[in-house]
DNA sequence: ATGGCGCATGGAATGCGA
């Protein structure tokens, strides 16, 4: 089984890729982040007709977040349940016998400052509601984008801001560690300076200017069946790209 | 020292992302 995980930063403009993305990788379920499109303008057509069904939920102008899969998606939930929020930041879906979550993080902007604030109270009402969904769900993946790097290795060194690699959010992100989840990265070997997003300026792609912030974490059941987790780059480099790569754990 | 790109909205300039 081959999930990824993918923030399209628009999946209007990016619909292409995606289409072209799902034609060569062909994985079992993709969650997509930051569609940036109403329920209503979701492209269920053409991926239907690129053999993919889909869960989403959708929000004008930004968030947004998606589960595509082969089969149907079962017992699906959507933003975190008993989190009262506005923002569309994740669904969730069972594909087989694997419990789904698609996140998009907040991004937080800038440590201490009201986004700041609400990055760290979402992701504690995610730590709360894991704790019931993993004893629901022995076999579950949490992926998305984090956007939060969680060890030094994961940024570039020459990252200047705090945001996503203070210590707070770093600490919430051992939180979901102290689940008993696994970030599939981890469990194999990468090249150094291995990341997920480069910002559009300064030629940060080509130079390597970038943070591992795109994950897939996954429930111990699952841990010991993981046989790769790898970053594709190929589509970081086409015209009009995403800022972030998809990230693929294959299973077995 | 600053902003540098891309997307969305709305139909220009601004907010936001990371």
């Amino acid at each position: 089984m081959k999930i990824a995980t993918w923030n399209v930063n628009s999946l209007k403009v990016r619909l292409p890729h995606v289409l072209d993305w799902l034609a060569v990788q062909q994985p079992d379920a993709l969650c997509l982040q930051e569609l940036k499109l109403e329920d209503k303008a979701f492209p269920a057509a053409e991926l239907e007709q690129a053999g993919y069904r889909a869960v989403f939920l959708g929000q004008k102008t930004y968030n947004g977040v998606a589960i595509l899969s082969r089969i149907a998606a079962e017992d699906v939930t959507l933003n975190i349940p008993g989190f009262e929020d506005d923002q569309k930041r994740l669904i969730a879906a069972t594909i087989g016998d694997v419990r789904v979550i698609c996140g998009y993080f907040p991004n937080g902007q800038a440590v201490g400052s009201d986004k700041f604030a609400y990055k760290l109270r979402w992701l504690d009402a995610l730590t709360t509601w894991l704790q019931g969904e993993i004893a629901r769900h022995p076999k579950l993946v949490l992926a998305g984008d984090y956007n939060i790097a969680p060890e030094d290795r994961d940024a570039h060194p020459d990252w200047k801001d705090e945001i996503h690699v203070s210590e707070p959010e770093r600490a919430a992100f051992r939180a979901l560690l102290q689940l008993g989840l696994s970030d599939a990265f981890r469990l194999f070997e990468h090249p150094e300076k291995s990341f997920s997003w480069w910002d559009y300026r300064m030629m940060a792609f080509r130079r390597n200017f970038g943070l591992r912030i795109d994950h897939l974490l996954v429930s111990p059941a699952l841990r010991e069946h993981c046989r790769s987790c790898e970053v594709d780059k190929a589509p970081r480099k086409l015209e009009r790209p995403s800022d972030h790569a998809p990230v693929v754990l294959e299973l077995d």
